[in-house]
DNA sequence: TTCGGTGCAAATCGTTTGCAATGAG
DNA sequence: CTCATTGCAAACGATTTGCACCGAA
C-alpha cells in the first residue's frame, strides 16, 4: 500500500495539488477495501475512522484517485458507481453474484485472445472491453 | 414484423390491457429501428410521425413491451436506458463504437464455451452475461 | 498570505410515479 | 359505463457544481 500511498502524493505535488487529511483518509480507505464500492459505501466507511469529511469530498478524491492512475471505475448495470484498484492489477472481468453482491475476478486468456481475432474480423480498433457474468455464487448456492 | 405486432396483441389482450394509437406507434417504430435506442431517441422518433405523444407514455410502453418480451434493456454503461429486439434475435455480444455510436453484434461460440468453462471452474450459476468491446468502428477510422 | 480544499446546499440529469382528465372496450 | 391509459408535473436517486469559509504550503 505504501507504494500506491507515495504514487498518490507524487501527483498531487505534481499538479500542485495538496495532500489533506481528508483525502488521505479517501486513500487508505479505498486501498485497504476488497469490494467495488460505490461512492456511498466509501464514504460510511472514511466516515467511521474520521467523522469529519462529507460526501462531496469522497467524490471529488475518488475521481482524483482515479486521474492518478490508481482507480477505475467499473458498472455493474445498477447505475451505481463504483471504483475498483487499478495500479499493480492487471486485466480481468467479473463473476458478479447476484446474491451477496461479492464478485469474483476472472482472467482467461483465451477469451483475450478470441476477443482480438473478433476485432481483427470486423476490423474494429479495440481500446477497452468489459465482460461480466452475472449470476450466484458457490457461497450463496447453500442459503 | 407482423409476428411480433401480433405477439403483442395477444399479450395486450391476455392481461386485458388496451391496445392504443399510442403503443401502436411506439411498438411499430421500435420494431423498425436498427439501433440500441434510449428511450428519449425513440420518444423523439415516435414524436416525428404521431405530434400526440408524451415522454412518459414511450417509457411506459417500452417496458411494457419488454414484459411482452419483445425487447430487453442494454447496458451500454453511460447510464442511458437502451432497449433492442429480443425477438427471433439470439444472444449476442457487442462491439460498440464510441466516434459513431454504432454497435455491431457479434456471435462466438469459442467464448461463450470458454465462459462456460471459467464459471464451472469458480463453481458459479451463470444468469446471464454481457461482454462488450469498446473501441473505433472501421467505418469511423477515417475521419 | 495565497490558492486549492472542503462541505453544505442546490442544480442537474435520467428515470419513475401521482393524479386528474381522457378514451378504449 | 368502467377501468386502463395518457401526459403533465412533480418526486426520485445518484451525480455534479457553486460558493463562502477553511487550511496546507
Amino acid at each position: 500500500m505504501n507504494k500506491e500511498i507515495e504514487l498518490f502524493t507524487n501527483y498531487i505535488r505534481d499538479k500542485n495539488l495538496k495532500f489533506t487529511e481528508q483525502r488521505e483518509g479517501v486513500l487508505k480507505t479505498f486501498l485497504r477495501s476488497e469490494r467495488h464500492l460505490t461512492t456511498e459505501e466509501l464514504y460510511m466507511l472514511v466516515k467511521e475512522k474520521k467523522s469529519k469529511i462529507g460526501y462531496t469530498t469522497v467524490f471529488r478524491t475518488l475521481k482524483l484517485i482515479e486521474k492518478s492512475g490508481l482507480a477505475e471505475e467499473v458498472d455493474f448495470g445498477d447505475g451505481l458507481l463504483r471504483f475498483e484498484h487499478k495500479f499493480g492489477h492487471n486485466h480481468h472481468d467479473h463473476l458478479i453474484c447476484l446474491k451477496c453482491g461479492r464478485y469474483i475476478e476472472v482472467v482467461s486468456p483465451e477469451i483475450e485472445r478470441l476477443q482480438d481475432e473478433l476485432t481483427k474480423k470486423y476490423k474494429f480498433i479495440p481500446l477497452q472491453h468489459k465482460m461480466q457474468i452475472i449470476g450466484i455464487s458457490h457461497r450463496s448456492k447453500k442459503k
